[in-house]
DNA sequence: CTGAAAGCGCTTACAG
DNA sequence: CTGAAAGCGCTTACAG
């Protein structure tokens, strides 16, 4: 199959290449009727597509993006990706989304594929890993928005949520349930990624404002796989926690299956808060708290931030971080029956 | 900031653009080995990247295919898009995802937007609305395969679900444990997709081999909106359902919806089946059971007959269905106590 | 072993 | 109001 490039619709209707690219392109100013029409159904009869990619190389923009996500795996990042594509497609952008799995390598390979690829703007959730081609961008002018991690010393608007204060709701939450040994866990905090470390920080600055003490046994940050490991640790205190904060999805899914697996009923044994809006899990049993991210509004806004860059290339806008504040999702955990609130019982 | 393009790195290692290009495309066949040298050191200096916008344009090739999903909320989706992505990246092809939210417009305009972006084939979830369409494809050779839905009378490769077995198995399951008043819940079937229509065909078959009658009353197709109307109906019948198959994971999380707003406790008072493998839906409470497709497999398998076609454009190959088995997930339903077996009871 | 030239399918000043 | 020409950044026969 042969395809119609712009030449032949111009034989067709008997005018030049640039008038039929007047045409693709509204630029009706000076234009006939006439030949309006006849380029009109010449394009009808011939079925012609103009080529993009030959627009592309031509204009200099592709009107895509990359979307490049630390982890495709939570439920987070594929809320994030949805809200992105949607505000894409209504200003006419298409998304290219690659998943860096953890791995800064990988990351770095994304970002020059991606290049390569001319897109006109890149969203990233950073592993954090690759400081000098982050650094570059900047000093390229060169579009990029952050999602969910700081990476310091780099001059990039960041949208994410307020971990410090989401911790401290849980806390609350916890507390105000007559919990008082609390425990949280997250993904390894090696890295210094933004969501865990703020998380613990904020899960330790709400016990020292309740006044309740910090036990380090009760914070375990750790690979997923190893997690059940800390979990029994934690749990073979002589005053075991009654409540867990689980910092993210992947987290949550092993605090539940600790659970199952040693005959820890839920809440009555062990209450559980988690974060994300996780489908299915707050009409199942047992009742957990979730506190969600406004994944759809972080998204939205990070994808419109960038389009503007794009569109406004030489206008610096000064970059900020954007915090976004959770809400409580579902969570009607009961009393804690065992250990009364310490101030009242 | 200005691009590096090969003229600079040609200019920078006083050699011709061909022989740059020769370069870049690993075609060392006469190369001088300090010509290589040169070129190699002109790149790095120059932080050369070849635009890939300017190489498709002339190769006639995009390296890039499109999924266009027919609605990207149900984790099947999610899950077959993630493996067809891992089998492109293994290949060396970058993926457009689209989701065409269930409408036939916008499966038709995303067609159009892909071909024009000019992405060498593509992985269509077909709304099963664009008949010509995918006509026109098949007719120019253009390189397409399907997923989850036959259309009829369009020659396309279509990977999916044995539905009709998936079904038996889930009556079968539920019979096995005492059930014979069982319902099914679907979305609707105007439009005749596929597996909603097996699954249903399934149903009945199964129902009948089993000798047991089919209640038309027990067989919901309707919008997840209207589905708990569809459900009250079904249990105001003198001898409602003991248990209910859901079709997908946005029916199955209605009949949960359902249960819990109307006090049926699962799975003594009401059994649920479901299809897919839904993210912590086997580890929560109450016990369900799921039948789960092999979506990686599926992914895989399409997206690398896709390539396959793209790579051999000439050899037509004849194109078949592919069907895939299910897998029980989980699924320790207890007998049922109310209603036991009529064999046995 | 390497280079000059043509061309992929568009857009965009510019001329008339 | 419309067309001829140049050019976007590559690749690819072909010549030498």
């Amino acid at each position: 199959m042969k395809r119609i490039t712009i030449s032949d619709v111009a034989k067709f209707a008997g005018v030049s290449k640039s008038t039929v690219s007047q045409y693709l392109n509204k630029r009706f100013d000076y234009m006939g009727e006439e030949t309006k029409l006849r380029i009109e159904q010449a394009i009808e009869q011939l079925g012609y597509q103009p080529n993009i990619v030959a627009r592309s190389l031509k204009q200099k923009r592709t009107s895509t993006i990359g979307v490049i996500v630390s982890n495709i795996l939570h439920s987070f990042s594929t809320q994030v990706i949805r809200a992105i594509e949607d505000t894409c497609r209504e200003n006419d952008f298409h998304v290219i989304v690659c998943n860096a799995d953890d791995n800064p390598t990988k990351e770095e390979n994304y970002v020059h594929m991606l290049l390569a690829k001319q897109v006109d703007g890149l969203v990233i959730f950073p592993t954090g890993g690759n400081l000098d081609l982050y650094q570059s961008m900047v000093k390229q002018n060169y579009p990029v928005v952050f999602v969910d991690r700081i990476v310091e010393g780099v001059d990039i608007d960041v949208f994410l949520l307020d971990n410090v204060n989401a911790s401290k709701l849980a806390v609350q939450h916890l507390f105000d349930r007559g919990h008082t040994r609390i425990g949280i866990v997250t993904p390894p905090v090696e890295r210094r990624i933004t969501p865990r470390i703020e998380r613990i920080e904020g899960y330790k600055k709400a016990l020292e404002d309740l006044q309740l003490p910090v036990n380090e046994n009760f914070i375990k940050s750790m690979n997923v796989e190893l997690l059940k490991y800390g979990l029994k640790e934690m749990f073979s205190e002589p005053e075991p926690p009654t409540a867990i904060i689980a910092a993210n999805d992947l987290t949550l899914f092993e605090v539940l299956k600790f659970a199952k697996e040693n005959g820890l009923t839920i809440p009555d044994q062990l209450a559980v808060v988690g974060f994300d809006d996780i489908p299915f899990v707050t009409i199942l049993e047992p009742t957990l708290t979730l506190f969600s991210q406004p994944t759809f509004d972080m998204g939205n806004r990070a994808a419109e931030l960038l389009i503007q860059k794009i569109q406004e290339q030489d206008t610096e806008i000064e970059s900020r971080i954007h915090r976004f504040q959770p809400t409580l999702l579902a969570g009607n955990l009961p009393e804690n029956k065992d250990k009364h609130h310490p101030n009242f019982g």
